[in-house]
DNA sequence: CGGAGCTCCTGGGGGC
DNA sequence: TGCCCCCAGGAGCTCC
């Protein structure tokens, strides 16, 4: 469940330290995890041994670290792409430490001092080293819009294309090709405290309630940030194997049956898109005219 | 080509 | 106690 703040405790923690380490070797050990790396582990492996890690950057959920070559190599701009899917972690650990039951790469470096390590229970996730272009955008994240906290956002542009589409509005906030950064958990949240329904048709969505629940995502998010993420079952932690508490802060997610904080009626699950979705009754009425 | 459904995967938990 | 089934869901893929 890392969704965008998740991702960025990770990136922060990454940045300090990896950043401008060299990387010593590299063991894949379920190939699972390096299966978006086309041309297979040896060649990941390859193309990171001896290289050096930049500045860890992040676009929604997708988290990637530049690579600068060793010297034996050209320097064309090439990054590992780390996507956490829905139980991906990445710790920091001292190299003697018991490896976790579900390793699956790691990433020695040269200095001896805290390895890499990727750890993936349901095996979503994955790693791959991909060239970057001038933006030093990897291959794989090209086609991802900017997240709601990228500068370059557009808050206008977001809300036009918005109501262009011809879905539903969950299934719009879960399109990251539209929007990135936010899945289930924060989709719910932005929905309830926009005070709008899962199933309201995006080309009926007005200017004002697109804006409405672009920032009630963008407020949700920053705030679970703040907490260092949301956590469930220990899947989530941060580089030091540590959960957040946002979970506590939660509206509707996971509170079937729990009051609504604002008018007292009771959280109701629903399925939707095979996945549950949290709704308060009377805060977020069903459209007369659904989209799903 | 936009939209929608399917599928990958594992372990925890509930029911019987 | 053990077994089976459901559930969690990001995003690429496929089909219409």
């Amino acid at each position: 469940m890392p969704e965008l703040p998740e991702v960025e405790v990770v990136r922060r923690g990454l940045a300090d330290w990896i950043d401008g380490r060299t990387i010593a070797e590299v063991e894949v050990s379920h190939p699972r995890a390096v299966r978006r790396h086309a041309a297979g582990p040896l060649d990941l492996a390859a193309r990171l041994r001896g290289a050096t890690f930049g500045r860890p950057a992040r676009r929604g959920k997708y988290l990637w670290v530049p690579v600068v070559a060793g010297a034996d190599r050209s320097s064309v701009g090439e990054a590992l792409v780390v996507h956490l899917g829905m139980s991906g972690q990445l710790l920091l650990q001292p190299p003697g430490n018991p490896d976790e039951r579900h390793l699956r790469v790691r990433v020695r470096f040269a200095d001896g001092g805290r390895e890499l390590r990727f750890v993936d229970q349901r095996t979503f996730g994955g790693l791959a080293v991909e060239p970057t272009d001038g933006d030093g955008v990897p291959d794989s994240v090209r086609h991802i819009a900017r997240d709601p906290f990228d500068p370059e956002f557009d808050d206008e542009g977001f809300a036009a294309a918005l109501r262009r589409r011809h879905t539903g509005l969950k299934r719009a906030l879960l399109d990251q090709t539209l929007v990135s950064g936010i899945g289930n958990i924060y989709a719910d949240e932005a929905l309830w405290a926009a005070r709008l329904h899962y199933a309201r048709a995006t080309d009926g969505v007005t200017r004002a309630e697109a804006e409405r629940v672009l920032g009630a995502a963008r407020g949700v998010m920053a705030a679970a940030l703040a907490q260092g993420g949301t956590s469930f079952d220990a899947l989530y932690v941060n580089v030091e194997g540590e959960s957040g508490y946002f979970e506590r802060s939660l509206a509707v997610y996971g509170r079937e049956g729990l009051p609504c904080e604002r008018c007292a009626a009771l959280v109701r699950r629903e399925s939707f898109m095979n996945r549950s979705s949290y709704r308060c009754p009377v805060c977020q009425p069903r459209p007369r005219r659904p989209r799903w």
